[in-house]
DNA sequence: CTGAAAGCGCTTACAG
DNA sequence: CTGAAAGCGCTTACAG
């Protein structure tokens, strides 16, 4: 590895190749149309040829943009950055954006270091990605570039968040079942101190009221968002409520620990039971036994929403308040009619 | 959001409140011991008042470091590169090293791209990702700095490839259920095209070999890295070998797979049969019922290396060559005496 | 101890 | 159409 750093290319390098003055060869390589043709294509050929690489750090000393953003995340280790991330990512390559990320890890002081890093390396925006859907305390203050909350809302509505509506979510999971005729549907799900959690429950209780249902148990059971709480919630269900004939599960581990239970208690899924999960974690939810049902964040999407609302703040278009981002289901074998 | 970027403060602005020039004021901020004490002081407490925050580009363009490292990964949805990249990140913060995040999603035209467009930014060293163990071509020849390899094997013995150990971990493995007293053992795993899943099968045989024994039916069963897979095999595997006491699996969802197929059996967990996993996935091993034992591959710990190295370079330190890194083995309620 | 000057690599009015 | 000059924000010899 290792060679030192060669000194690299340099637009001088150019111009005295190309015979020049680096003014001219900077307007010919930024194809601005007071050069001669011929001029033009000799610089373009000794750019060529050196391998010229614009330094982009003087480029942005001159501009103020640098074309970078940055991604500050509070818990990249967790199930909901990493797609997020890769929907930012994608949209900012194609617009030849560059992010800078930095890992909060949940630690407030670390939040505000690397607030003040990204600053002094000058970036663009910021997209400030939450590890719930929970409130938070709004960062904006302290940063002068433009800010999108992704996937955290910011508590100061002058902020923009993006949120996967989960509502909607919801919502679409408890028609699919109504729809296939399951009558006696319960829920299973993580802590109640996630919004998350309480907003399903809320908008799963609304459409069991419109179809005249009610929730098995009357209330959902709160839980872990584990597998081993899915086995364990799932046994005591079916000893009180043996009638039971669908389980909205939280999360894809939870309904996953469900599915092995009901098996273990001989129960068929979907025939007897029907299951849905929550997230669509490939790794658990379409590898489950059986496949589940389960609903897709669009957590990709998010990403790539939030990086386009952030390009037009930096064209002077800025948006605020909270948008909710439709989720959808997937249908796998988990679920059936009734 | 979105107030426009304030113009922000410079050292122009620092040094016309203290007082002084430009050059005195870079000097104080930057404790050169040329400067008055009381000078400093004022310097300080303007920069302090105007919340001033040095302009990164500015000195980059000086010095020609930027303190920023260009990190490219191949995949960033697999598994693997989450936690070298959170081991990355963490060592570079402690050194006000940041990192620009690329992925190249396998793509070979792309990854040149990012490379190009890293270079462009001044990246002070690589960090390249690989997705598997298997060895790819050295892209050390377009980087002017240093580089470092990580998870994916350069096929240039001059540049520095850091791997988990693969033989290492099964190694591990093996000598745990041998030490036991398993005697028939069995080993499922992912595709043979993977070197890590071929590398740990010789591994596995050398342990048997040397503990007198042979693996069960004489080959593994190489497969697929997935849950589904870990039931079918297991299936066949118990319906041939009744005997098996012991079941080594390529990752942990194969393991998960291998144990509801065996509870399905009416096989115990580890009295009749002891299982373990590879990779250390918290949510399929430290759920699966039992919680697996398993292989930990110190992927952070990876990340952190690698960055070690990849300083010692940037200090005119180089290494080359593959170096592996030990694993770890994780036990859990799924391994037991025979 | 302090500051004027040069310079990092580039872009952009402005003369010619 | 071309190039000399100024300047982005900073640092660093070098005089004083």
């Amino acid at each position: 590895m290792a060679r030192q750093r060669s000194q690299s290319v340099t637009l001088t390098d150019v111009a005295r190749r190309a015979g020049v003055s680096v003014a001219t060869a900077s307007k010919a390589l930024n194809a601005r149309d007071e050069v001669a043709p011929e001029t033009r294509r000799r610089v373009l050929q000794a750019a060529d040829e050196l391998s010229f690489q614009p330094n982009v750090l003087a480029r942005g000393l001159i501009s103020g943009r640098t074309r970078t953003i940055g991604l500050l995340t509070d818990e990249l280790a967790g199930r909901f950055s990493i797609p997020i991330l890769l929907g930012v990512e994608n949209a900012l390559g194609s617009e030849q954006m560059s992010v800078l990320l930095c890992d909060a890890r949940g630690d407030a002081i670390r939040r505000r270091h690397y607030i003040r890093t990204l600053l002094a390396r000058q970036v663009d925006g910021f997209i400030i990605l939450g590890d719930s859907n929970d409130v938070r305390p709004s960062l904006t203050g302290d940063i002068p570039v433009p800010v999108v909350y992704v996937y955290g809302e910011s508590d100061d509505p002058n902020d923009l968040s993006l949120l996967a509506d989960d509502a909607d979510g919801a919502r679409l999971a408890t028609e699919h079942l109504v729809s296939l005729g399951r009558r006696n549907i319960a829920h299973i799900t993580g802590p109640e101190n996630y919004r998350a959690a309480r907003d399903r429950v809320a908008s799963l209780r609304d459409v069991l009221d419109g179809a005249g249902l009610s929730l098995i148990g009357g209330e959902p059971l709160y839980g872990e968002w584990s597998q081993r709480w899915g086995r364990h919630a799932a046994r005591m269900l079916l000893s009180s409520y043996p009638e039971i004939d669908a389980i909205f599960c939280g999360n894809d581990q939870i309904a996953t620990g469900v599915a092995n239970t009901l098996r273990d208690l001989g129960r068929r899924i979907p025939d007897d039971v029907s299951i849905v999960g929550y997230d669509n974690w490939h790794e658990f939810a379409a590898d489950c036994q059986p496949p589940l049902t389960t609903v897709d964040l669009n957590l990709q999407q998010l990403g790539e929403t939030a990086v386009k609302h952030l390009f037009a703040a930096l064209d002077g278009q800025p948006s605020s308040g909270v948008i909710r981002q439709p989720c959808r289901l997937v249908v796998r074998d988990s679920t059936g009619p009734a």
